[in-house]
DNA sequence: CCGGCGCAAACTGTTGACAGGTGACAGTCG
DNA sequence: CGACTGTCACCTGTCAACAGTTTGCGCCGG
């Protein structure tokens, strides 16, 4: 059995040179390498791939070419092709076979269906919240609509931001359980990936902490239907916000040739999933830093 | 160890696109080749986990062996993985570095939060399709509830049951969006696997449908308020009817290692989600079936 | 000048191999 | 006799290479 015990080609150390040698920072902090024992790379690619696309440095429509991706992050292809697997579950890409993955487009009606769902989720975690809600969660979300109202005042717009996101995740946490937050912020992920501004304008600020403030005096209230109805009216707003913001549906990255016209896919998709809408773009962009393989 | 070195099954994905490719055979199916030019390999694994995971052919808890389920299917770990981590981002598994992945145990807490997110969906769909359904819709909705009766007076669970899922999908995508279809589906997904059984009992059949029968009435007379109501309670009827089934927490497969059996589980950790709840049972146990790599 | 055709590059899909880690078992010491 | 420690096997994480397919580009013919 010298089978297991064979280790001819130890030491190859092929592993740690590679990013090792992209990144010479000294010690970047006592996390980086804990990071690496509990977390997997494919599970931190999956995360920056996201963070990417929620950030906009990867557009709606675009290829993710995986080979760039991989000496991007300074790994193989293996984790990445995991990760995009994982994202396109969670639909935030589309993948073709032979052909590629790509960020998922949200049409502008799936944008408007999202935000209805959200509506309903909200409503729920509200009503939920109105019945079953302590006076430490309730103080917990009063601190929050007081945070988002100076940040308001002071016309702070991504405090406000982070705030709002605060504020909602609680909500769910609080009335709708684990589920129903996770879900709540999947559905804002791909609302987000339908259009990047931060639509948070003074006057949506005020309006939204408005509303906010309904939501909690209406829990505070007891009054089921009541928190219901604000937690509903609340996203609907937002809804209506976003509409009057002209909606449209997610800028293309500018120069790219817009060759649309899928060649033959989606003949028979029953699924009315959008669809990858084509590269368009060059794929040699990433040429030269994809080689190095052979 | 000739089990070792004999491997004559290697790539049996391509071997056995290969002699098909040029094999006199006229045409065995037209399934197998077809697929594999469609679907990525790493689609069908992940189909074929999910199904077994709901077939329950994997029990709740039970540990994944990659190489086990690679050669099992006849593919190489590569897609196996890719499909586990998608399966993982939907949440159908959990995944521990250096450890496996196990199949998700759903908390009963989290089964009632999930026909809460669902009664919520339903009623926004039952609501929508209130106001804005077609007589096409109606008349399709029509159809599967007299189909579902038929099947509850001749007493066919398995045609109701598959009547009854046709019917909210079909109540979610008109009056949801194919997005909140498909957000209802992976809820059923996860209740189903927190408890395989089905829980269509002669008494049950009748109630659920007279349940939809209601809420077709609502939706016919355009009454939105009612419409909303009825989906919810008809939702709620079955968070009632799964729960007076006494709700135990996921039985194990039958003759199944009994030993594994969920050990002790649930000391709670800080995340809600439950935990892999440890193998317990010792891995010996896959040894012989699996690939034996080395 | 335009359209079809073929070639070649590039990218994805898949595989096999290697290295590290985790858990269990057994032997040993207090 | 119990607890601890060393060893080992299995298994996951990661990587590099191979094979197939699609696509873009150039060439040739009409």
């Amino acid at each position: 059995m010298e089978e297991t015990g064979k280790r001819p080609r130890t030491g190859t150390a092929r592993g740690a040179s590679a990013p090792e040698a992209r990144a010479p920072v000294p010690e970047p902090g006592p996390s980086a390498l804990d990071i690496v024992r509990t977390r997997s790379l494919s599970s931190l690619v999956a995360q920056e791939i996201e963070r990417m696309i929620l950030a906009g440095s990867l557009a709606a429509g675009e290829r993710l070419n995986e080979a760039a991706l991989a000496t991007s992050l300074g790994v193989s292809r293996g984790p990445v092709r995991e990760a995009v697997r994982g994202l396109e579950r969670s639909g935030l890409v589309v993948a073709v076979r032979n052909q590629g993955s790509y960020v998922r487009q949200v049409s502008a009606e799936e944008a408007l269906e999202i935000y209805d769902i959200r509506a309903a989720l909200t409503g729920l975690a509200c009503a939920q919240l109105a019945e079953t809600g302590t006076t430490a969660q309730l103080a917990a979300l009063r601190a929050l609509v007081k945070r988002m109202e100076a940040a308001w005042r002071a016309d702070e717009a991504a405090s406000y931001y982070a705030g709002n996101l605060d504020f909602h995740a609680a909500l769910l946490e609080f009335g709708g359980g684990p589920r129903a937050r996770r879900l709540y912020a999947e559905l804002g992920n791909e609302l987000h990936l339908y259009r990047r501004r931060a639509l948070v304008q003074p006057e949506n600020m005020r309006e939204s902490n408005a509303e906010h403030a309904a939501i909690l005096r209406a829990i505070a209230a007891r009054d089921v239907v009541a928190a219901r109805a604000a937690g509903e009216t609340h996203i609907a707003g937002g809804k209506r916000r976003f509409q009057s913001t002209g909606a449209t549906p997610a800028l293309a990255t500018s120069t790219k040739t817009p060759r649309q016209a899928a060649p033959k896919g989606e003949n028979h998709d029953s699924d009315h999933r959008d669809r990858p809408s084509r590269p368009a773009g060059r794929r040699l962009g990433a040429r030269r830093g994809a080689a190095r393989t052979r």
